[in-house]
RNA sequence: GCACCCGUAGCUCAGUUGGCAGAGCAGGUGACUCUUAAUCACAAGGUCGAAGGUUCGAGUCCUUCCGGGUGUACCA
């Protein structure tokens, strides 16, 4: 014997049989990848109105997710967007050649069935089929979960090949598919809560010959005709002001943004922000809208009162407003609204907690904010009295204290969801701050912001008092869908090359 | 970035002290006309993530690398 026998994995092995089903498929004379089918009826509609349905003929498509073969006739499952409904298939009633078809289908495949809407001795609701047609056949083996009594076993729940293959999670685990309409939901209330407000949608450029707006580390690229390098934008603030500048009194955009910085639970490279602008108010009035557009969000998805985490969270009662320094207060137990950086530095030391001596002001408060304050802030709270140092873009507080300016942020959970201010306007204070961010980027920061020569003679032509507001559309979904990472808000999460 | 855990058949998982790589499901063949994790019988299916090393002998021990998860840090 000098034939070498191929030794084929079972993979290989049942993709080529499966190949070769096609085939035969073929000689029967039927299209294993068919055009069309008229389905009459969704397997939840039949479930739901069984009465309406008795002894009635519909015709259903979808997937067969198990098939149970018993000589002259066979029960199978399919599943369409609905749900899941059970087929009877038996020779007599389909015939010869078209139960010869049958048993050779395998789970995976599309087929579409009329029949007549029954129930079994067992009082299973089926349908018993008197035409079968095949409408896409299935070559590679879909990994199985069986059920019973609502209990699932062998579930598919690797995690790497649920993101990497997400569209087998969605088939193999419905839940999945809840979160993700949930998600859809959540931006249209987004877009209606805006519509309504009377916001005009806009959409601003992603690739952006300077990129601002936040601190963060960019992705560049180049355009070959323009010989030009171009950055994905990371936030789309400064072109939103230049709308407001160019006249539009309240305008909102939902963008993807791009930061090529570090990943883990709350951080892909891309993500869904909200920003929105509104000219003639300042950020006492955003923080009214924010609260009502987070407890509009929880009303349409059904509840002012939610689990997360672990967490009970209420958005009944009126979201705290607080200033960073009360908090400190609290959790610090020293009073430092009047401390320098002089002052801060023994502080950190005293309380055993690691900096850098090069930190200016804000970096101090903001890192011991970050260390000391965060953890705590469970219920929706709006932070406010953000140092400069950390804020170039927001406005001075109005009642001449220089160290601080009008700016909060929301916390839920323990996360960050919104980011805002009165909108600084001043187009030489506002030089002024670039070019400490500048100056920071120059000692080696290299998420300070540049200078934008662009957009800062936008700010000259004048610029009306202006309201600002980001809000992370993933984390706002995350925590009305109860996820604790990014990756499953997302269909398609970012991920390293697999190795083959 | 650091720490810990994981990677064995298409899927879900066993694999003891280092001593012949296993099971269930799926797939194949056969039986079976109300099954439902269908059942029964038979046969098949493996680069144990990759590469080195220790050893008479490595899925198992060591090193490096790849991928994933969790925690932590950085992060707006």
């Amino acid at each position: 014997m000098s034939n070498i026998e191929e030794k084929h994995s079972t993979l290989e092995t049942i993709i080529s049989q499966r190949k070769e089903k096609i085939k035969q498929i073929k000689e029967l004379g039927v299209n294993p990848f068919s055009y069309n089918y008229s389905v009459t009826h969704k397997n939840n509609e039949i479930l739901e109105n069984y009465d309406k349905f008795e002894n009635k003929e519909v015709a259903i498509a979808g997937r067969l997710m198990a098939i149970r073969k018993m000589g002259k006739a066979s029960f199978a499952n399919v599943t369409d967007s609905t749900g899941k409904i059970q087929l009877y298939i038996s020779k007599k009633d389909i015939g010869e050649d078209k139960y010869k078809l049958f048993k050779i289908l395998d789970i995976g495949d599309f087929v579409g069935c009329k029949g007549i809407v029954m129930k079994t001795r067992t009082g299973e609701i089926t349908v018993k089929v008197l035409e079968l047609e095949l409408l896409s056949k299935n070559i590679r083996p879909l990994p199985i979960v069986k059920e019973k009594d609502g209990v699932l076993h062998d579930t598919f729940s690797d995690k790497e090949q649920r993101y990497r293959k997400r569209y087998l999670d969605l088939i193999l685990n419905p839940d999945v598919k809840g979160t993700f309409v949930k998600r859809t939901k959540i931006i249209a209330a987004t877009r209606k809560f805006f519509d309504e407000k009377g916001y005009l949608e806009v959409e601003t450029p992603i690739l952006q010959p300077i990129y601002g707006g936040a601190n963060a580390r960019p992705f560049e690229t180049y355009h070959n005709t323009l010989g030009m390098n171009l950055f994905l934008r990371i936030a789309d603030e400064l072109y939103l002001k230049r709308l407001i500048i160019g006249g539009f009194d309240k305008v909102y955009e939902i963008c993807k943004n791009f930061r090529n910085e570090g990943m883990d639970k709350s951080h892909n490279p891309e993500f869904s922000m909200i920003e929105f602008y509104e000219a003639y108010v300042d950020f006492n009035y955003m923080m009214d809208l924010v609260e009502e557009y987070f407890k509009n969000i929880a009303k349409t998805l059904g509840s002012l009162e939610i689990e997360y985490d672990g967490n009970k969270i209420d958005f009944n009662k009126p979201f705290q407003r607080i200033s960073m320094f009360k908090l400190f207060e609290k959790y610090l137990e020293v009073d430092i609204s009047d401390y320098g950086k002089e002052e801060l530095i023994p502080l950190c030391e005293e309380k055993n907690f690691e900096f850098d001596p090069k930190w200016n002001y804000g970096q101090f408060i903001d890192a011991l904010f970050g260390e000391f304050v965060e953890k705590h802030l469970i219920q929706p709270t709006f932070v406010t009295d953000f140092p400069k140092e950390i804020s170039p873009l927001a406005k001075t507080r109005r009642d001449g204290n220089e160290k601080l300016v009008e700016r909060f942020e929301l916390f839920i959970g323990k996360e960050e969801y919104v980011n805002s201010f009165s909108e600084l306007t001043d187009p030489i204070d506002q030089r002024k701050r670039l070019e400490s961010q500048a100056k920071l980027r120059d000692q080696g920061d290299k998420e300070a912001q540049i200078v934008d020569e662009d957009f800062l003679q936008a700010l000259e032509y004048g610029m009306p008092p202006t309201g600002g507001v980001g809000i992370g559309l993933d984390r706002v979904i995350m925590l009305f869908t109860g996820q604790t990472s990014i990756k499953d808000v997302l269909f398609f999460p970012q991920m390293k090359k697999e190795n083959e």
